[in-house]
DNA sequence: CGTATATCAGATAGACTGACATTC
DNA sequence: CGAATGTCAGTCAATCTGATATAC
């Protein structure tokens, strides 16, 4: 069929040496592994081009996609960005010295701060998401659309075992 | 079907605020992402247990794996691991001072050092492969063996694309 | 009182760049 | 001589931890 790749490589490597394993669970986890490192890498070409980081665009796309008036407390932006507060702390400081967002009292909890989009934090993410999207659509295009779906499809199963496995 | 997931969600939030683009790309490219981030964590875990991490895991399997005499070239390492030669550099250093690996001069050409698992460095590595693919094992367990093969398959199809991609 | 929110200082781990000596 | 190999020093971006003040 189709010429060997480096993970099937790699797998007939382990074969050889430790013939008392089977080393196949390493194929799926390995493609996946790869094709996100590369994958990584594209979309961050993109993200430079906006003079972001990847990080970056991971917070302001957050703020924007929840809608007017684009506000988020710092808790809820660590929780589902898989970060530390301590982190989210410091990207909240580095784009307000950017001038993407500000910081305003919460005036339900006076523990609590907003981090609030910009009109500039939230021009630069609607150009940024767009060639974003550009960028992943030019990725997929080589794959016929019945395969991505059935990917899709696949990795939404996968996705699910491992978040289930992850709140254990 | 099955409930949404996180990425889910976030698609309709996109669709609802930015109606004129479709983020349907960022489905298929979200879950990878999250599953890579998420396995990538729960194989971490494995690895600590041996004392290591990713790196040193990378490392000392592309040895041992390349079989005896376990001895490849700096270069070779840092060409198919992704990093940097100064990298490499610094990662030889590191398992050269925990006994994993010996430095070697290789005969044929002057210029090149030899890096070279010691009889300690085999043990653990051999030790921490089992462990690893137990628990890529485990991860995988809960896909039925069909759903597997077809997510393998597909992921193949979409590395080729990157990998492709990359070389241009 | 115990919990949650956010911040801060400090430490850490890991990677990269650019210059270099050496050898092909 | 130009290219390749590996090392080194220095720098950097990003993260985490643990302690802290404040408010629920």
């Amino acid at each position: 069929m189709s010429k060997p790749d480096a993970v099937d490589e790699i797998l007939a490597q382990w074969r050889r040496e430790r013939p008392d394993l089977d080393p196949s669970p390493m194929g799926p986890i390995g493609r996946l592994a790869r094709c996100e490192a590369l994958i990584r890498r594209k979309l961050d070409q993109t993200f430079s081009q906006f003079g972001m980081s990847s990080w970056e665009f991971d917070v302001l796309a957050a703020l924007r996609r929840s809608g007017s008036p684009y506000c988020l407390a710092p808790t809820a932006l660590y929780s589902s960005l898989m970060v530390t507060s301590g982190t989210m702390t410091n990207r909240i400081q580095r784009l307000e010295q950017n001038g993407l967002i500000v910081r305003v009292k919460s005036t339900l909890d006076a523990r609590s701060m907003l981090v609030k989009l910009t009109p500039q934090g939230i021009e630069i993410i609607d150009q940024a998401v767009e060639a974003h999207l550009a960028t992943e659509r030019a990725i997929l295009a080589a794959l016929p659309s019945d395969s991505l779906k059935q990917l899709d499809h696949h990795l939404t199963k996968l996705l699910s075992i491992v978040e289930a496995d992850e709140r254990k």
